[in-house]
DNA sequence: ATGAAAGCGCTAACAC
DNA sequence: GTGTTAGCGCTTTCAT
């Protein structure tokens, strides 16, 4: 394999200077106009590419942000990471993706890698747990431009956060249910490991509050929560044939829940109202249209955006932004 | 925020060289035991990370690796994105994703951001399109270790290639269908622009042959594979109302003909036979299960590692290794 | 065992 | 408009 090309290759090669090279490339206007053009067209023959790293040593930052996820494939991160990929494509940014399963020292380990390569920004959903049992570790986040994603966990006070309020379309799930003649309403969540849980679940109560119905405790599955889990509880909701609707509040949840009412031959929406939580794209297409708490992705994603091109780390006091989840009624 | 820390920093603080620090960092024998512990607890103390960029200028390489999609909503894509990256994770390689769209010019321009980066290596499924049209840059792969994935084409005939063996699963759904009573047997799949597209057609064909049908050319569409292109094709098909049975030849191809099927009210496996291609989780669990044609992650993301390992520009010749699709049988 | 110098590729700051 | 110099952070080589 050829040598790499660099400017002093190219430079050699029209038996010009380097410098002149480096303006001709970046358009700088100290440059004749033949020599520009001809620089380029040579560096084009040879296949030049600049080096970042050179860029990067010399202080000029990079064009790389990270984006740590707790997995890929669960479809609301996945459409996230996906939007947030196309957003980069755009702004020619390079997006490096690292998964924490939820794990704080994988997390930790993940940032330190890209404190290394100078990413000019990171989002990241945080894992669960106290990060400042972490060992201390007060440098971690230094020179990082942390953007928290959905969940938010304030270390130095200074990470912008963009979160998901979806509170008021729990309760107006719920209602809409009641509204539509329903009494026994099941609420299948996460347990109160995560503020999100414990949110989730109030919201789930206010909505019957609202109602003008009372909390009947049979009707309410929560434990840690996973796809599996969601089966579980849809299950033993029918077996027990109490509930005559379910809300969800989990993705995976839903996704599970959905799944034992389907394989189940029952029907959502003609056996038992459902309403799922997150809008993965088959929801729209299968049994005329599964209702669900609709998590905006594109604001979030467009919201990431934003607060990168501004940077946070300039800012003395944090940027929160949060955005309305949605209910979407569908024929479950 | 402080200056940052390099070595330097290190070295003038403790009095000594900073070469001195980067033996003890680097775990060098020739260092004091004492002096070693000793800047490792101040590199640790001030937030020490080594900056990546000096060292892959130094031409010591990286630990990037590029993975180019064609998107990361689709549920294969996404889970081979997870597998990889949970293997990125392990050993300390960090992943950079690009989205392609299925274009050629963003595949390129994805290529060369990694090439500026100076990425270990890239693992990508090609776009569809003739490569030589993109301007006859025969440097754009300069440097690059490549591995194809699920798709070939072969450009310097030095790149590795994952692939999947799909053909011996396609007829058998043919011949599958044709067990069962069908005859008019419809195939959606991607045009000739890649050696995936010629060699599934030809499998459905060979399905055809040993099924003793004879090819109808109305019952076969063609054309750069994506989620609209599989959704136009099944309502061709079915407007046509000449096709009993459809089989598809590619991952949106196949979500989008089934999302045309079941937004226009036909039950796959009751009102038309219906294979589909990859195997997203909700396929088990709709219209009592979708047949199709499953696709293994695992090991294709498994043997990625391994052709990671081991380096591919060195080799002379191209290694290739094949996975076998499996033909899973459902209700439709 | 430790230090000094050189150089990786690039551009800002000076010459001229 | 063009060229020379210096330095970003790191490690290899060559002293000491």
């Amino acid at each position: 394999m050829a040598a790499r090309v660099t400017i002093k290759t190219i430079a050699k090669d029209l038996g010009i200077s380097h410098m002149t090279v480096s303006r001709a490339l970046s358009d700088h206007p100290n440059v004749q106009k033949d020599t520009r053009e001809l620089v380029k067209k040579r560096a084009a023959e040879l296949g030049y590419v600049k080096i970042a790293a050179a860029t990067a040593m010399r202080g000029d930052g990079t064009r790389i942000v990270g984006l740590l996820l707790p997995n890929i494939v669960n479809e609301f991160y996945a459409s996230f990471a996906n939007e947030l990929a196309r957003i980069c494509e755009a702004f020619s940014y390079q997006l490096i993706i690292h998964l924490t399963d939820d794990d704080l020292k994988t997390e930790h380990k993940a940032m330190q890698q890209l404190r290394e390569v100078q990413a000019k920004a990171v989002v990241v959903v945080p894992a669960p747990g106290d990060p400042h049992l972490m060992g201390g570790d007060r440098h971690h986040l230094d020179g990082l431009d942390v953007i928290q994603l959905i969940r938010q966990r304030s270390v130095t006070g200074r990470e912008a956060a963009i979160l998901v309020d979806d509170a008021g379309a729990i309760s107006a799930a719920v209602k809409h249910l009641h509204a539509t003649g329903h009494k026994k309403i099941a609420y299948i969540g996460a347990n109160s490991d995560l503020s999100s849980g414990r949110n989730r679940l109030e919201a789930y109560r206010k909505g019957l509050r609202e109602s003008g119905l009372s909390e009947i405790h049979e009707l309410i599955k929560t434990a840690p929560p996973s796809f599996s889990m969601g089966g579980n509880s849809a299950e033993a909701l029918l077996s027990e044939g109490v509930a005559t609707a379910i809300v969800c509040g989990g993705f995976e949840i839903s996704n599970g829940a959905l799944h034992a009412l389907l394989t189940s031959g029952r029907k959502p929406g003609s056996d038992i109202a459902f309403i799922g939580y997150g809008d993965p794209s088959f929801y729209t297409w299968i049994e005329g249209g599964i209702s669900t708490i609709r998590v905006p992705v594109s604001p979030l994603a467009n919201q990431t955006l934003q607060v990168l091109k501004s940077g946070t780390a300039d800012d003395e006091n944090a940027q929160i932004f949060e955005f309305q989840a949605e209910l979407v009624i569908r024929k479950s």
